[in-house]
DNA sequence: AATTATTTTTAGACCAATCTAAAAATATAG
DNA sequence: CTATATTTTTAGATTGGTCTAAAAATAATT
């Protein structure tokens, strides 16, 4: 149907617009598929020819019903074959992405839907991510940044603002792995860091940028 | 590393002689790939100079060492993404092929090697066909076409020859799946068709053509 | 409003993979 | 051993995706 370039910058014009919202200009699109502003300005015409963006010369692209459609089904693979690799072949959550991103491109839809099924339908990636359904909902997930939490409340980690390696190795060596409850002990209002408590005893102190990539639910 | 189509290519080369034997020439690629003999010639090139292949103008192709292991490489992880959408996806024989080419193509080592365990390391594929190990190897299979096979002789189908999706699901209807026993009856020396009965008792005329394509272990 | 800075687009070139048409090498036939 | 047929290679063009450099449009500054 699209070729593995195409799909892949429609995926980053989409992440772009969510978090940015509106439009998505042709420097953040370079940007994000870290190529030059003349390659995506290319790649835009073609996806706009494809009617998959909305374009206006000089004032950024939108995303039409077939491009969110499009690109909702590939974050969707993504994340299926993210659970999959976790879950089903024992890979660490840090090690999954790249593996993720190969195997989004596998066109089949009845490969996804067996997969989906497989899987017994998950509604989270082991980001905490949620996975759209095959009609393109999303499920809410009631997370929230850690550090909006008060002091005193127990929460359960359950996805990540920042997934780089780096953050989720690290978090692995913290104890805080998807699904791991605590409790915030205190707060130090000079640097925003936070000393937590593990259900097995064990007290952490976590900076300000931890605090703001740990997404969290209250217990 | 290398190009789907690169892999491709590879591929049919492997085939070729594997069946034929000695080297390939270049209208028997191009005729594998469904492409022109010029195109064929390109990619040869291409892939002669990536040491691949070994070429001899007008005298045909050969695999390098590396060549022979990046095909069998391929082969490896086609046939277990088969057998994981059978097994795993609940998928029929005849529906896995096509998605195990584009799967195929996911290039991590580690993911062969985690699916390969996950699968319980498979020595067949849900033709029949062996699966070589990651140092690659092949495992004998121990299968002959049916028709060499005497009557009164009991025998357990194990692959086939032929994998288009007409014989499979052919062979489907007449209830001779993977691992289905059966007793040869008798022979009708006019046509060479067989007639057999299954361990369910009931009986099927098989023709010559079903004898030659049908691969079966003695018991 | 005029100048400067930034963003975006165009122009022209390149590489991988493909094609058609024609040329060169090899094989076959009389 | 020529003449013909077949196979294979070369030449030149095309498409998708990329690049650099330069031009055009928009935004920011004074």
């Amino acid at each position: 149907m699209f070729s593995q370039t195409e799909e892949n910058y429609l995926k980053s014009i989409f992440k772009i617009i969510e978090t940015a919202g509106g439009t998505a200009t042709t420097n953040a699109i370079a940007a994000a598929m870290q190529t030059s502003a003349a390659s995506a300005t290319d790649m835009i015409k073609r996806l706009s020819e494809k009617n998959l963006l909305t374009y206006e010369k000089y004032r950024g692209v939108g995303l039409t019903e077939q491009g969110t459609q499009t690109a909702t089904n590939l974050v969707r693979r993504h994340r299926l074959w993210e659970v999959f690799l976790m879950e089903k072949l024992g890979f660490a959550w840090d090690e999954v992405h790249e593996m993720a991103e190969e195997l989004e491109h596998i066109s089949s839809d009845r490969l996804t839907e067996r997969l989906d099924a497989f899987l017994d339908f998950p509604k989270f990636d082991p980001h905490g991510d949620p996975i759209p359904d095959a009609d393109g909902r999303w499920a809410s997930r009631e997370q929230i940044p850690l550090f909006q939490l008060a002091v005193g409340k127990k929460a359960t980690v359950t996805g990540v603002a920042d997934h780089t390696s780096a953050f989720l190795q690290y978090l692995d060596r913290l104890g805080l792995n998807l699904g791991a409850t605590f409790e915030i002990l205190e707060r130090a209002d000079y640097d925003n860091s936070l000393k937590i408590k593990l259900l097995n005893g064990t007290e952490q102190t976590l900076s300000d940028k931890v605090g703001q990539n740990l997404l969290v639910k209250i217990n």
